[in-house]
DNA sequence: TGTACATCAGTGAACGCGCGTTCACTGATGTAC
DNA sequence: TGTACATCAGTGAACGCGCGTTCACTGATGTAC
């Protein structure tokens, strides 16, 4: 291991090479170093004493910025969740403009699960530390993470549920809960593809899995 | 901290207050004391330091039985998964006998679906152990958990599936991969009422919702 | 425009912690004669 | 049935590690005069 942590401080040396005494914006390289730690190792990778070994500073400095390691790994998380709403919006900027409303709210509901999937791929670290054990925390303390847009990816998914049934594609009785039994589902077979059996499934067969996931979603709601 | 951990050393040497040199049998000894822990705190709590303390037992003495920390919680892991399977086998035992072979086999996979929502909600940090992060792992050594009858919770539902096809309840077509999408869907829900918005909900809105979610898999598919 | 000063961001050293793991050992056990 | 001996389960002490956190500090900055 020792090979290892000498290439990250030196990595982490030829990041910041700071001539000032100051550092300018600490509080944002500490929570950039530790998503950068996040996106590897997930929420248990968030180290005090590394971030600041990556911002090029001694480990008690961050202090000035965050009350703790918790305070610090919360900010983190709260960024990573911002960061799937924003793959999900994304997702739906790339959506077409035509077609019939049902047409619409349908596809806006796909596309809000296909990022969350997306996301969950290709940011296993983040999306680990954005959902992986206790990930309410945040709607307690009110600091949820949200996109461009002003809305986290919890909301999306109500919303985009709610315009299902505006549309007339999803009867008004079966609207109550229909965004948990949605997540649940979204969710589960993310973690199969990233931790379970299905880990190192090839793109192409994920692909037809989760449009089939989708589908059974909206059949069985 | 200094209570607990005092409070910890207490219990433990009472609990086992040995006279011979010879512990008799402290491989199983540590393999509970680490159930215990994962019990009590999912994975990372499977510590090999407090496994041996509350075996009674010098640290070094788990190396005569385990080659390492992670070696011990692969053993612990692979109890975890076969008390899932346990679980499920409760359930289906429960199951009235008569009724249609569609009924059946429609009961059958209600029941394994209930019997994993069911662990995970009364035996959280046994199923976080069994199926938190990289839960695939067990398969690929060979050693997954088994129930008394023999098979695993995943060999349980594949079954379940089988049986399902079998009796005609389930378009042969639609066969593959099902075992995946129902997993996804359950494995999600639970860790929603675990860790998620839905966590805290009473029990009572737990059982309709958990109904619906498994209606919901069977329509879908 | 220049100077004294308060502020407070970052320093340097140290702390206690619990962990996993290694070492040379000791002493109860079961077996071979 | 009794005794010598090999085995090997458990001991005791120690190691190095990296962590989070606290302390008294220093020195650049921006402001008030």
């Amino acid at each position: 291991m020792k090979p290892v942590r000498s290439a990250v401080a030196v990595t982490a040396a030829m990041a910041q090479v700071r001539s000032t005494y100051r550092h300018g914006d600490l509080r944002r390289a500490l929570l950039e170093a530790g998503l950068q730690l996040a996106a590897a190792g997930g929420p248990d990778a968030v180290v005090l004493r590394e971030a600041t070994r990556r911002a090029g500073v001694a480990p008690n400095a961050a202090y000035r910025h965050f009350a703790s390691r918790l305070d610090l790994l919360q900010a983190v998380r709260t960024a990573a969740v911002a960061a799937v709403a924003v793959a999900m919006e994304a997702e739906l900027s790339r959506l077409p403009a035509g077609g019939t409303p049902v047409a619409q709210a349908r596809a806006r509901v796909l596309a809000i699960g296909a990022g969350y999937l997306r996301f969950a791929l290709s940011e296993t670290g983040l999306f680990r530390t954005a959902f992986g054990g206790r990930f309410a925390v945040d709607r307690e303390s009110g600091a949820e993470g949200v996109g461009p847009s002003g809305l986290g990816p919890f909301q999306h998914l109500t919303l985009a549920l709610d315009d299902l049934v505006a549309a007339g594609a999803l009867p008004p009785e079966r609207r109550p809960c229909a965004e948990y039994l949605a997540w649940a589902t979204v969710h589960g077979l993310a973690l199969l593809l990233i931790d379970g059996p299905l880990r190192g499934m090839p793109a192409e067969q994920i692909e037809p899995l989760s449009q089939r996931l989708l589908e059974m979603v909206e059949r069985g709601l």
